[in-house]
DNA sequence: TTACATCAACTTTTT
DNA sequence: GTTGATGTAA
C-alpha cells in the first residue's frame, strides 16, 4: 500500500529531518514515475536551494545505504529492491532534466522572463539588490513636475517634517506591498481646526493658574507655542492635573479640559495622519512608473520588482491558468520550504497553481501539495515573512497536518535544554525527543561582563579540548557583532572564516582605492594620506591621473599595478568589476555609497562566525551563541501594518507621544512590539538548536537578549569533545576517475545563475560551446568535425547556422594554441562530478600529468571574472584535498579575438 | 525624593 | 528617534 499522501502540511522543529523528508518526497515522485520537470520544489535561500540539489543527487547515487530509501519504499508502497532496481533509471531523468528546485525569487523571475514582454520588458533583464535610487528618484521628481504633484510632496514634507527622501523610502515600502493595500482608503483632512480648539483649550486651561503662585517649572511646563509643543510636554498624557507643581492649585474642571485637549490632540494627529497617507497613495502611481521606467531603460529590477511584475501579469495581463501552463511544461507538484517565512503577496501569486494542485482538476491526473515549515523559526518578519499563513493555508485546503517530533541533530542535553528553555515561552510549544543513541553532549551557560572574553574563553577551552576549529562556530546578533568577534579570535592567534555578509566597499584594500579616487576628484591632501595609511604605505605625493570624466576603471587598474596593491586579494579583481558599470568619476563618488556587492571570504579553515539569522539550516558540532554587544535598536519604521492574521487592516503612521492620547494605535503599536518580540524569541530558538553536541551561552548581566528566558550561569552534562573527524570526510570515492557521464555543470547546477547574470544567447552559447569541447573524443583537429555535428544536433533549433561557425573557429584555434596543447597532455576526464565541502559540482575538463594534476574551466566571454577565478580556486583546493597532489588551475578564454589561458 | 528638560551616545536581521 | 545620564528646583 502506498504511504503517499498527496495534499500535506509538515511542520518540522529545528534537526526533525525537514529536508530528508523533502528529498524523500521529491524521489517517491519520481519512483512512482513522475517527471522532474513537473515537479517544483521552493527554498527561501540559494544556500537551502542547492544543499536540496545536492541532497537529491547524492541520496539517489548512495540510495542502497541510506535511510531515505526505506522511507521512499513505503511512500512508494514498493519494496527496496524494486525501487533499486529502478534507480540507474531514475538518477538519469533526474541529471538530464531541468529540475525545477530553486529559490521562490528565482522561480517568480523564471516567470517573468518567459512572460516578459507582457509586461513590457525585455527578457534578458538583470537583478540588481539596490536600484539606482538617485535615478529613480530624478524620475519621480520630474514625473511629480509633469503631473503637477509637486505641492504635495512639499506639503508631505511639511506636514511630518520628513526629507523629501524619507518619503522616497516609505514610497519603496509602500510598492512592495502595494497589491494588499488596494482596499485602503485615506482622505485628506483639515489639521487647522483640531490645532485651533487645542490651542483654545490650551489657553483656558493656562488661564486657570492665573494669578496662582505656581511655581517657575510648573509654569514653564504650562508653555507651549504650538501643537507639536503641547503634544511634547509629559502633563498633557496625565490622566489628571492633580499632581507635583500643578497639585497646590488643582480643581477637577482642569481634568476636564484637560481631557478635552486630549482629544483634540488625538483628533489633530489622526487628520495629520489621513493627510499624510492620502498624500502618499497619490503618489504612489507615480512612484511605480518612476521605477519601472528607470528598471525598463537600464533593464535591471529588483527582487520587489520582480514579484510586483509578476502579481501585475498574474492578476491583468494573463490568465492566471495560461500563465502557469506555459510554463516549460505543465507543474503537477508542489513543494514549499521554509513556509512560515513566506510572505502574502508571494502565496497569493502561487495561490494560482496550489488551488490547482488541490482541487486536481488540471490536465493531469496527479497532482500534490507539500508544505514544511516551522513557525518557530520564522525570523523574517521584517521582510515580509507571515507565519499566519502556515495555519491559514492548511486549514484552507483541508491539508493533513503532520509534525515531526524527533530531533534528529542534537544530542540529549542540547535538547534537554531547549525544551526547558522554550516550553511555555513559545505559543503551543510542543517537547522534541531524543534520537535513539543520541550522545549526551553539553550545556554551559556563562554571565560575563565582557562577553568577548566569556566567548574566547570557550572557544579556546574547545580548542585545547581537541575540537577542530571549523566544527565550532560562533553565532552573533548582529555582523557587526560578527566583525568584532574576529578581532578578538583574531588577536589570540585563533583562524576565523566569517560567515557574515560584509560589503566589498567596506574591504580595507578597497576603502584604500576609494580614498585614493577621492583625492583625485576632491583634489584634497587628506585623501591621499587616507590612502597610503590603508594600502600601508609611506606617505608620499601622489599622481592625478584621473580627471572627473574619465571612466575610473582604467586608472584604478593602473594605482593598482603602480603600488602593488593586488596581492591575490579577489576583492580587489571584484572591485574592478564594480567600477566598469560607473560611466565617469563622479558617478561613481556620488553613487558608491550604494554598491551592495558582497566580499568574498578566501579563508577556508577556522572557527565559523556568523549571524544567528545566517545560520538558520545550519548545524555546528559546538555552538557559543554570544549576547548582543551593543543595545538593540528601538523600531522606528514610520509606518505601522496593522493586521488581523494574514490580511492588512489598515495603516498606521508613527507619531511620537501618540500612543499616549489613542487607545487603538497604541493598541497597534503593541500588537506590533509583540511580534517583534515574537520574532527575536525565535531567532534564540534557531540560534540553540545550531548545536549538535555542546552548546555554550555567553549572556551578559544586563539589557541581555536572553532575559527573556531567565537563564543563568549553570551546566548540564560533562563537557567533551567528540574524537577528531577524518580531515576529509567525502574520501575520493566522490571524484571517480572513470568518465561517469553525469550531466553538464551549467545545466544541472547553475542554470538559474547563469540566466540571471547574461543574456539567453550568451548562455546558449556557452553551453553549445561546452558541449562541443565535451563531444570531442581528443583534442586532435580531425575530432572537430564529429564534435560539430553533435552541437549542431543538440542545438540546432536555437542558434543559428553562422553560430556554429563561430564555435568552429574558436575551437580551431583553441586545438592550435600551444599552451593549451601543453596542458592536455595527459590523461584527460571531462565534465568530473566533485563533491567537497558538501558542494556538487562539475569540472570541464581534468588532466592527470606525470606528478600533478590540471583543472581546466572554459570561458566563452570575458565577463565575471572575479568570480570565474573564485570557482576554480575552489575546484583547485578540492582536487588537492582530495588526490594530495600538486594541482594548478586555469580559466581557458575561448574568445573571438583568440585564446587567453590564464594561470589561477 | 521627585518630575522634567536637556544633552550625549547609540543605532538589525536579507532573497 | 530612543534611551540613559545629568542637572535643577521644589
Amino acid at each position: 500500500m502506498s504511504g503517499f499522501v498527496p495534499f500535506q502540511a509538515l511542520m518540522a522543529s529545528a534537526g526533525s529531518g525537514k529536508t530528508f523528508s523533502l528529498v524523500v518526497r521529491y524521489l517517491s515522485l519520481l519512483f512512482m514515475g513522475e517527471s522532474p520537470d513537473e515537479i517544483v520544489a521552493l527554498t527561501f535561500t540559494n544556500k537551502a536551494a542547492n544543499e536540496m540539489q545536492e541532497r537529491l543527487i547524492e541520496a539517489l547515487t548512495h540510495l542502497h545505504e541510506r535511510d531515505e530509501l526505506k522511507e521512499i519504499a513505503a511512500l512508494c508502497g514498493a519494496d527496496e529492491t524494486a525501487i533499486l532496481q529502478r534507480r540507474p533509471e531514475v538518477l538519469k531523468r533526474l541529471l538530464a532534466a531541468d529540475t525545477k528546485v530553486m529559490t521562490i525569487d528565482s522561480f517568480f523571475a523564471r516567470i517573468l522572463r518567459k512572460f516578459a514582454l507582457h509586461a513590457g520588458i525585455m527578457p534578458n533583464f538583470g537583478t540588481f539588490e539596490a536600484q539606482h535610487e538617485l535615478k529613480v528618484m530624478a524620475r519621480f521628481l520630474k514625473l511629480c513636475e509633469i503631473e503637477g504633484k509637486e505641492s504635495t510632496l512639499v506639503a508631505m514634507a511639511q506636514i511630518s517634517a520628513k526629507r523629501v527622501s524619507d518619503i522616497f523610502g516609505l514610497l519603496d515600502a509602500l510598492y512592495a506591498k502595494a497589491p494588499q493595500l488596494r482596499h485602503l482608503q485615506f482622505e485628506a483632512a483639515a489639521m487647522a481646526p483640531h490645532e485651533a480648539r487645542a490651542m483654545a483649550l490650551h489657553a483656558q486651561l493656562v488661564a486657570r493658574f492665573e494669578g496662582k503662585s505656581l511655581s517657575d517649572r510648573g509654569r514653564k511646563a504650562l508653555e507651549a507655542e504650538s501643537v507639536e509643543a503641547l503634544i511634547g510636554k509629559t502633563w498633557t498624557a496625565k490622566a489628571s492635573l492633580e499632581y507635583w507643581d500643578f497639585k497646590k492649585h488643582y480643581d477637577p474642571q482642569m481634568d476636564v479640559l484637560l481631557r478635552q485637549l486630549q482629544g483634540a490632540l488625538r483628533g489633530y494627529m489622526q487628520a495629520k495622519e489621513q493627510t499624510f497617507f492620502a498624500h502618499l497613495f497619490e503618489l504612489l502611481d507615480l512612484y511605480k512608473s518612476a521605477k519601472l521606467t528607470v528598471a525598463k531603460e537600464d533593464n535591471e529590477l529588483s527582487f520587489d520588482d520582480i514579484t510586483a511584475l509578476v502579481y501585475y501579469l498574474l492578476g491583468e495581463r494573463i490568465d492566471r491558468e495560461f500563465l502557469y501552463f506555459r510554463l516549460d511544461s505543465h507543474i503537477s507538484h508542489l513543494l514549499l520550504d521554509e513556509f512560515q517565512d513566506t510572505s502574502v503577496l508571494q502565496f497569493e501569486i502561487l495561490q494560482p497553481l496550489v488551488e490547482e494542485m488541490v482541487s486536481g482538476s488540471g490536465v493531469r491526473e496527479h497532482h500534490s501539495f507539500f508544505l514544511v515549515g516551522d513557525v518557530k523559526q520564522s525570523i523574517y518578519r521584517f521582510r515580509g515573512g507571515t507565519k499566519e499563513l502556515f495555519g491559514a493555508v492548511t486549514e484552507r485546503y483541508g491539508l493533513t497536518v503532520d509534525s515531526l517530533r524527533t530531533n534528529w541533530r542534537s544530542s540529549v542535553n542540547v535538547v534537554t535544554f531547549v525544551n526547558d528553555t522554550f516550553r511555555g515561552r513559545i505559543d503551543g510549544y510542543e517537547d522534541q525527543l531524543t534520537k535513539p543513541g543520541a550522545r549526551p553532549g553539553y550545556v554551559e551557560i556563562v554571565e560575563d561582563e565582557t562577553p568577548l572574553e566569556g566567548m574566547t574563553a570557550f572557544v579556546e577551552r574547545l580548542l585545547a579540548l581537541g575540537a577542530a576549529p571549523g566544527e565550532i562556530a560562533v553565532l552573533t546578533a548582529t555582523n557587526k557583532d560578527g566583525g568584532a568577534v574576529q578581532e578578538t579570535l583574531n588577536a589570540r592567534q585563533i583562524d576565523v572564516v566569517t560567515e557574515t555578509t560584509s560589503r566589498l566597499i567596506a574591504q580595507r584594500r578597497v576603502r584604500a582605492v576609494i580614498e585614493y579616487l577621492k583625492y583625485c576628484y576632491f583634489d584634497a591632501e587628506i585623501y591621499a594620506r587616507n590612502f597610503c595609511a590603508l594600502a600601508d604605505i609611506a606617505v608620499q605625493p601622489l599622481p592625478r591621473p584621473i580627471r572627473a570624466f574619465d571612466a575610473p576603471a582604467e586608472a584604478v587598474r593602473e594605482v593598482i599595478t603602480r603600488f602593488g596593491l593586488f596581492d591575490g586579494d579577489l576583492n580587489i579583481v571584484r572591485f574592478l568589476e564594480v567600477l566598469e558599470r560607473f560611466r565617469d568619476l563622479e558617478a561613481f563618488l556620488f553613487e558608491h555609497e550604494r554598491i551592495d556587492t558582497k566580499a568574498v571570504t578566501q579563508e577556508r579553515e577556522g572557527v565559523r562566525v556568523l549571524t544567528v539569522h545566517k545560520s538558520k539550516g545550519l548545524e555546528y558540532p559546538y555552538v557559543v551563541v554570544l549576547d548582543r554587544l551593543g543595545r538593540k535598536k528601538a523600531d522606528t519604521a514610520p509606518i505601522l501594518y496593522a493586521y488581523e492574521g494574514v490580511e492588512l487592516r489598515t495603516l498606521y503612521l508613527r507619531q511620537s507621544k501618540r500612543a499616549e492620547f489613542d487607545p487603538a494605535y497604541a493598541a497597534a503599536l503593541e500588537r506590533e512590539a509583540a511580534l517583534a518580540d515574537d520574532d527575536a524569541l525565535n531567532a534564540l530558538y534557531v540560534a540553540f538548536t545550531r548545536a549538535r553536541e555542546n552548546l555554550y551561552v555567553v549572556r551578559k548581566p544586563k539589557e541581555s537578549m536572553f532575559e527573556r528566558l531567565g537563564l543563568s550561569s549553570m551546566t548540564l552534562g560533562t563537557e567533551g569533545v567528540l574524537a577528531a573527524a577524518p580531515a576529509l570526510p567525502e574520501a575520493p570515492r566522490d571524484i571517480p576517475y572513470q568518465a561517469l557521464a553525469l550531466g553538464r555543470q551549467t545545466e544541472v547546477v547553475t542554470a538559474e545563475k547563469a540566466a540571471v547574470a547574461e543574456e539567453p544567447f550568451a548562455v546558449t552559447f556557452g553551453l553549445a560551446m561546452h558541449y562541443a569541447l565535451e563531444m570531442m573524443a581528443a583534442f586532435e583537429i580531425e575530432d572537430l568535425a564529429a564534435a560539430m555535428t553533435a552541437v549542431t544536433n543538440r542545438y540546432g533549433a536555437l542558434l543559428d547556422a553562422g553560430v556554429f561557425e563561430t564555435i568552429r573557429g574558436r575551437l580551431t584555434r583553441l586545438l592550435g594554441d600551444e599552451t593549451f596543447r601543453r596542458l592536455v597532455e595527459g590523461e584527460i576526464a571531462r565534465e568530473q562530478p566533485l563533491m567537497y565541502e558538501g558542494e556538487l559540482r562539475y569540472l570541464d575538463l581534468l588532466v592527470r600529468q606525470e606528478e600533478r594534476w590540471v583543472v581546466i574551466d572554459y570561458k566563452s566571454a570575458r565577463r565575471y571574472e572575479s568570480e570565474h577565478r573564485e570557482q576554480v580556486g575552489f575546484y583547485v583546493k578540492a582536487v588537492r584535498a582530495i588526490t594530495e597532489m600538486p594541482v594548478e588551475g586555469y580559466l581557458c578564454y575561448v574568445l573571438e579575438e583568440g585564446v587567453e589561458i590564464v594561470r589561477v
